[in-house]
DNA sequence: ATGGCCTGCAACGCAGGA
């Protein structure tokens, strides 16, 4: 089973973006953030062809989240149950028995912004809930846009991000604790280069120079990360014509 | 040098992203 996470930054703009990755990546599970779509101009028919059912929670402008997947998606979940919100930014579904969650974690925008303290108190619940799901769902996957770098080698220039909204201490001790719940972080289940990164600033030509950072995260309960095979970033879509700033990211998981 | 780029909205510049 081969999951993925991908924020397409309009999903109107990258339909054919996502449907050529689709095609030439036959992921099972695809979890996609910042559709900025309405529900009613989700492109299910397109998807279909592709060979693709979808669930999904959009509203107009900002945000909204999906999931794809190659079976019916079934018992979806639009919200944290505890954390009401108007804003789009969460969709689970059980596929085939495995229960996907879907994030589209707030940015924040800088520590002393009121969308940073509502990012924390996003993060609080966000805690108090998978620690709930996980005793549900022995099979979970989180995948996402987080919208933290977890560590120091997840950024391009530490020294430059130090403190910063998506590297303050208060953001990455959030994520260290949805590794306490047994979560662990595919991409660091393996050996992987230097310098690799989800994100990439549009302006200054970020991607050409490599001035990225790593917050798109694929986190696995114990028993899938038992059986994870490997987990990469496909950085070949952000050199596309038109990109995402952001790039997607895999985990296979074996049968 | 505190911007730069991209998207959606419905402007004719803004908010928001990260």
């Amino acid at each position: 089973m081969k999951l993925a996470t991908w924020n397409v930054n309009s999903l109107k703009v990258r339909l054919p973006h996502l449907l050529d990755w689709l095609a030439a990546e036959s992921p099972d599970v695809v979890c996609l953030q910042e559709t900025k779509l309405t529900n009613d101009n989700f492109p299910v028919d397109e998807l279909k062809q592709a060979g693709y059912r979808a669930a999904f929670s959009g509203q107009k402008t900002y945000n909204g989240v999906a999931i794809l997947s190659r079976v019916e998606p079934t018992d979806m979940l639009m919200a944290i149950p505890a954390f009401p919100d108007e804003q789009k930014r969460v969709l689970a579904a059980t596929v085939d028995g495995t229960r996907i969650i879907c994030l589209y974690i707030p940015n924040g925008q800088s520590v002393d912004s009121d969308k940073y303290q509502y990012k924390l108190a996003w993060l609080d619940a966000l805690q108090a809930w998978l620690k709930a799901e996980l005793a549900v769902y022995p099979r979970l996957a989180v995948l996402g846009d987080f919208n933290i770098a977890p560590e120091d080698r997840d950024v391009h220039d530490p020294a430059a991000w130090a403190g910063h909204v998506l590297c303050s201490e208060p953001e990455r001790a959030h994520f260290h604790d949805l590794l306490g719940l047994g979560l662990k972080d595919a991409f660091r289940l393996f050996e992987q280069d230097d310098k690799r990164f989800s994100w990439w600033d549009y302006r200054q030509a970020g991607f050409r120079r490599n001035r990225g950072l790593r917050i798109d995260h694929i986190l696995l309960s114990a028993p899938l990360a038992a059986a994870c095979k490997g987990c990469r970033i496909d950085t070949a879509p952000r050199a596309w014509e038109r990109p995402s700033d952001h790039a997607p990211v895999s985990a296979e998981i074996a049968a």
